[in-house]
DNA sequence: CGAATTTGACCCGCGC
DNA sequence: GCGCGGGTCAAATTCG
């Protein structure tokens, strides 16, 4: 199912824990509006819409990769209208059983970093914003186990400091400790 | 009391 | 033309 849509579409796989509610935060208010079983998938797939604005045309479908049932994948479709909610609250909610669980059986979670991860971004683009604003959530799943300045520096990023200010390595470096909601 | 979530039904598009 | 699958809407229920 892979459409060449010049809509933003974006794909992120995110480690789960099976049985957990998978609640992916980005930063934007997201609406739940249907569940689906579909053929492909055994794993019930979620459709949400932003919630935030509801002229906003973002539509985002979560649902478990049939490889493994620990990888949530989620897709956005569109671009946000609106601003965020609130840019300094970007959250991720993971749950308290996840790890770096190497996934044995070569169905490791994909990383894409769109663009630089940890260098300036465009943040005045919309667009570039907004598909960071969609990546980061896995950024920060994969790094939150591994580096954590590497975290902060994107959620700086996110902020939009980045953009004048380049010292972000002193900013937080014990305030992300494992799943933990960053709030700036 | 209000907002969000859940579940079922309905509609649309595609393939056979 | 019929059947299947995916996606969306709307009403009911539950939680905060």
């Amino acid at each position: 199912m892979e459409k060449t849509s010049a809509e933003t579409s974006l794909t992120i796989d995110l480690n789960t824990n099976p049985g957990e509610t998978p609640i992916v935060k980005d930063g934007y208010q997201w609406r739940k509006y249907g569940q689906k079983i579909t053929r492909d998938n055994p794993s019930p797939r979620a459709y949400y819409k932003c919630s935030f604005a509801p002229s906003c045309p973002v539509k985002k479908k979560v649902q478990r990769s049939v490889n493994d049932s620990t990888l949530l994948v989620a897709t956005y479709e569109g671009q946000h209208n609106h601003h965020h909610p609130s840019r300094a609250e970007i959250s991720v909610a993971l749950p308290p059983g996840i790890n770096a669980a190497s996934s044995p059986g070569g169905s490791s979670p994909r990383v894409e970093c769109l663009g630089s991860s940890k260098a300036h971004v465009d943040l005045t683009d919309p667009m570039i914003c907004n598909k960071i604003q969609s990546a980061i959530v896995e950024q920060m799943a994969s790094s939150l186990t591994r580096n954590s300045s590497f975290t902060a520096a994107l959620a700086a990023a996110i902020t939009g400091r980045i953009l004048d200010d380049q010292d972000v390595s002193e900013e937080n470096d014990d305030s992300i400790s494992n799943s933990r909601i960053l709030s700036l």
